[in-house]
DNA sequence: AGAGGTCGCGCC
DNA sequence: AGGGCGCGACCTCT
């Protein structure tokens, strides 16, 4: 089966309360609907692995995030679907089709959906109920969007290119379900291990951990302060001031620089507390259950079309607690993360030849540095971050007169779109993603300051904003285009573990005890890990590398850049990297 | 008491 | 240095 099949309450539902109903939509490529069928919610699990097992339309409907947990739950899964939630939103802002009828309306409901599904009621949940989730009283016509969203990409410039990236933003969106279905593997007693190594035993009554009340108490008599809590800013701020020392925060770095015993243990303490309330026991118990690790992914959640998580901090899973991450018995993880990414998107974007053959080496800085642009692999690092992000003072901002000479290209790509920020003007990745325009503070300020009145201070504030926006738009060029790349690394990943032959695999794809497909259960901007059964581990590595070549393939033809990865089959994720 | 802001720091 | 985030703790305001 091809085609779109549009998943959605029967319109006679729409107004009324919930009628246990989903109609089932067919719906031609342009937005033309075709043959409907109405069941009984019970039965739609059941009838959309009955229309995958023949190949699976495109599923079309509001949310997958909303939509795709209770399939999940009953042990199916879709090879493809259409989010028209997450294509609204970059459809609306993308600038490849800013005169669509789509992207000229007023904001709506679609527009005031959030991004997060409601955490779940004690009322069992239909599988399609007709809530009012944009909370604005106006109902969804999904119908209605899809022609509209259809409509938009068919009159956009490079419409291809904002398919693809429709395509690959829904099935991230599928991605992060399964993955918060599915878990990442966590061996509790790992972490168990590691925190009482590093704070001491968790104790009964609350309270910090020995270890770090003996650096605690160490700290206060260091600094002849009896009462200091060390967790607070303004009193440890406060108490280092008055044993001498010259410091006007409580930041590592400066810290660090201190002559005096404190030093050593304070840094030792601010380690661990840190490590204590982002990743301990507290953490542990709202956030891992049945040794999975199940954050809440938010696909689009970053404006640059990075993904956010809104709880478990599972972006910032810290190197100290990644011991904790273990297969199960028989299982691997394959760990995969791209190697200089956006330096070489970048010169893929920019058609630089030059710059794609220093990317022909695995290690890109390496190739930089061998092309005699610069002397060393720091000073290639720092030139080319500072290209990237708009380094203005420091190594970066002073090696890019040789950075230009190398890549002329390249560089010039991201000045023109740092130079049009500052303008006011908005920047759009490779695929059609295009970045929010200035704010009314933005505008104001540099209204301000082209006045006639305009006090110097105007001026300057007005020079910085112009600075920070152009600085914005560099990085989101090439940051966003990063991330469609690596969304489509995913997405073809995710299509060849499903396509990979599993012997005794039982193909709904959910994880009882005779599943033994590998599946994704971590992503992490440029980083992906494979849970797999050990037998299979070198195919997933192989399928990782075949995908980031495709990946490159989907974005850039045959413009001859390379991707490489740094793939590791491991126990542990720690093993990783 | 709760909301919201700031700091500091973890990740890419 | 420079871009993008989330989160916990503290602190201030209401």
């Amino acid at each position: 089966m091809t085609g779109l099949v549009l998943v959605d309450a029967p319109a006679t539902a729409v107004g009324a309360r919930d009628t246990g109903t989903v109609a089932l939509q067919h719906v031609d490529d342009d937005g033309t609907p075709g043959a409907r069928l109405v069941l009984d919610a019970a039965h739609l699990a059941e009838a959309v692995a009955e229309r995958e097992a023949d190949g699976g339309p495109r599923w079309v409907w509001d949310d997958t995030a909303r939509r795709y947990p209770a399939l999940l739950a009953a042990g199916v899964r879709v090879r493809r679907c259409h989010d028209l939630r997450l294509c609204h939103a970059i459809l609306r802002r993308s600038d490849r089709c800013a005169d669509s009828a789509l992207a000229r309306a007023e904001p709506g409901a679609w527009d005031a959906l959030s991004p997060v599904a409601e955490p779940p009621t004690d009322r069992p949940a239909s599988l399609f109920d007709e809530a009012d989730v944009s909370g604005t009283g106006a109902a969804l016509d999904a119908l209605e969007e899809l022609r509209l969203q259809l409509a938009a990409v068919a009159g956009a410039r490079d419409p291809a290119r904002l398919r693809l990236l429709l395509a690959a933003e829904s099935t991230g969106a599928l991605v992060a379900a399964e993955m918060h279905h599915d878990g990442l593997p966590w061996d509790a007693d790992a972490h168990d291990a590691l925190l009482e190594d590093l704070v001491g035993p968790r104790p009964r009554t609350g309270g910090r951990p020995a270890r770090l009340d003996a650096l605690a108490g160490r700290i206060r008599s260091l600094l002849e302060q009896p009462g200091l809590n060390p967790d607070s800013q303004s009193d440890l701020l406060r108490a280092l001031r008055r044993a001498g020392l010259d410091v006007t925060s409580t930041r590592r770095h400066e810290i660090a620089a201190l002559q005096h015993d404190v030093v050593e243990p304070l840094l030792e303490y601010k380690r661990l507390a840190r490590l204590l309330s982002a990743n301990g026991w507290a953490w542990r118990e709202q956030w891992v259950r049945d040794g999975r690790f199940r954050p809440d992914y938010v696909p689009g959640g970053v404006v640059t079309g990075r993904w956010a998580t809104s709880g478990g901090g599972a972006l910032q899973l810290p190197a100290a607690v990644r011991a904790a991450v273990r297969a199960d018995p028989g299982w691997r993880l394959v760990a995969a993360d791209a190697a200089q990414l956006e330096p070489r998107v970048l010169a893929a974007m920019a058609g630089d030849l030059a710059m794609a053959a220093a990317a022909r080496r695995a290690d890109l800085y390496a190739g930089v540095v061998e092309s005699g642009a610069v002397q060393t692999r720091e000073q290639a690092k720092y030139a080319m971050l500072g290209a990237i992000y708009g380094a203005t003072t420091g190594a970066g901002a002073a090696l890019m007169p040789q950075l230009t000479r190398a890549y002329p290209r390249a560089v010039g790509l991201v000045e023109s779109a740092a130079r049009a920020g500052e303008r006011g003007e908005v920047g759009t990745t490779w695929l059609g993603r295009t970045s929010p325009p200035p704010g009314a503070r933005w505008l104001a300020s540099v209204e301000a300051a082209s006045s006639q009145e305009a006090r110097p201070e105007d001026v300057r504030l007005a020079q910085r904003h112009r600075r920070d926006r152009g600085r914005f738009t560099r990085n989101f060029v090439v940051q966003g285009t990063a991330a469609e790349w690596a969304l489509c690394w995913m997405a073809a990943l995710r299509r060849r573990l499903l396509e990979l032959p599993v012997p005794g695999a039982d193909g709904s794809g959910g994880r009882t005890a005779r599943n033994r497909r590998p599946h994704l259960v971590f992503f992490l901007h440029d980083e992906v890990v494979v849970h797999t059964p050990q037998e299979l581990a070198d195919d997933v590595a192989t399928a990782v590398r075949d995908s980031a070549a495709e990946a490159g393939r989907l974005l850039f033809g045959s413009f001859p850049v390379e991707f490489a990865l740094d793939v590791a089959v491991v126990d542990t994720y720690d093993q990783a990297g």
